[in-house]
DNA sequence: ATATAGTATGTTATAACATAACATTTAAAT
DNA sequence: ATTTAAATGTTATGTTATAACATACTATAT
């Protein structure tokens, strides 16, 4: 089991997040002699340090600010292919949203749990899940190539937040957010 | 375990599919006291006729045909909305397209194998992986409320079309053309 | 250093998917 | 028959993504 949910769901230093994130992705296009542009480097530093999976015109807007001229479309949506390629990030298909890999190299099948209220997008790789997949696949004789796993609901930061408001009289203010799209892996 | 991948990718009476989707929507309808009106009915038979799932826009413009006067978009989003709210259809984020449910009773995790090739989508409900993605959100404190598990590869019946290419010296035709969406349930 | 081939980016236009907001019609409940 | 609620019609627009072609950059071989 990988998962990112252990940090995802707390305060972090996130600096270091979107570090180890842009040198493991030097060192995949190193290993795979392809180039991390400046653009495609930039839309990766985007994706990390957003807390919860960016679209692609947030992406669009975001970097036509830092370089001062106006980004069109299809050169975000190339980057994006880029990334996704080589698993540097992950397309949420339930939200049409983008999101970092926090463990590139693994090969499990990957759950997203994207919370309702906050957005925030945990991902674990989870060898079981993985494993029950393949095998209802194989009684169908389907061959995988690639899989899109997410659950949408309650991050427990958001169900803290949602039982606090129903003990009080008070309506939710729908303020409380936590944090998503974390950087660092765990075992 | 349900499964529809029997069925799925075998030539089969599909009328019966169909009709047996109808008359369980007509029931779901009744015990909720909700209205299968006409137009509703109309795309969800449309679905059903499809032998992969459909996209919205091809909803709209069968719809128009049969119905002689241009159907507009929200008519047709306001009638999936009704039928996924009762689990008639399934949307496929992955797709954006709508495929009818084979087993809407079903409260386990349901795998959707779509077909790169011929577009076809069979339905699992598996409680291996049920279980499973439930022990991954437990143990992130992750309360699930909905899930879209897709994923993405060869059907059978492609993957032998492939064989018989790559044996031959013949280029692919690209004709092979497996059946999807299908109306009956397996235990 | 220079031609060239391949890769990356710029640009224009549009395709594909989805919903907001408000008007009208139809069905159900009293 | 009147009222109320639900469904549908209509106009407009928002959001996501890609096709097609032009230009610029990078690396390699000469």
């Amino acid at each position: 089991m990988i998962s990112n949910s252990k940090v995802a769901y707390r305060q972090h230093d996130h600096f270091r997040c979107q570090n180890a994130a842009l040198q493991q992705a030097r060192t995949v296009c190193a290993r795979d002699k392809a180039r991390l542009t400046p653009i495609r480097e930039t839309v990766l530093r985007l994706i990390w340090q957003s807390h919860r999976p960016l679209g692609a015109y947030d992406i669009i807007d975001q970097l036509s600010e830092s370089g001062g001229k106006r980004v069109l479309p299809p050169t975000v949506y190339r980057s994006l292919d880029f990334l996704l390629n080589r698993g540097l990030v992950h397309r949420l298909a339930t939200l049409n949203a983008y999101i970092g890999c926090p463990f590139p190299g693994s090969v499990h099948s990957n759950v997203f749990m994207v919370c309702r209220v906050c957005g925030s997008a945990a991902e674990s790789s989870v060898e079981a899940i993985n494993s029950a997949i393949f095998a209802t696949a194989d009684r169908a004789g389907f061959a995988i190539e690639s899989q899109s796993i997410e659950v949408s609901g309650l991050c427990p930061v958001c169900q803290d937040a949602e039982r606090a408001e129903s003990s009080d009289g008070a309506e939710g203010s729908g303020t409380q957010q936590s944090l998503g799209s974390v950087q660092e892996s765990i075992s």
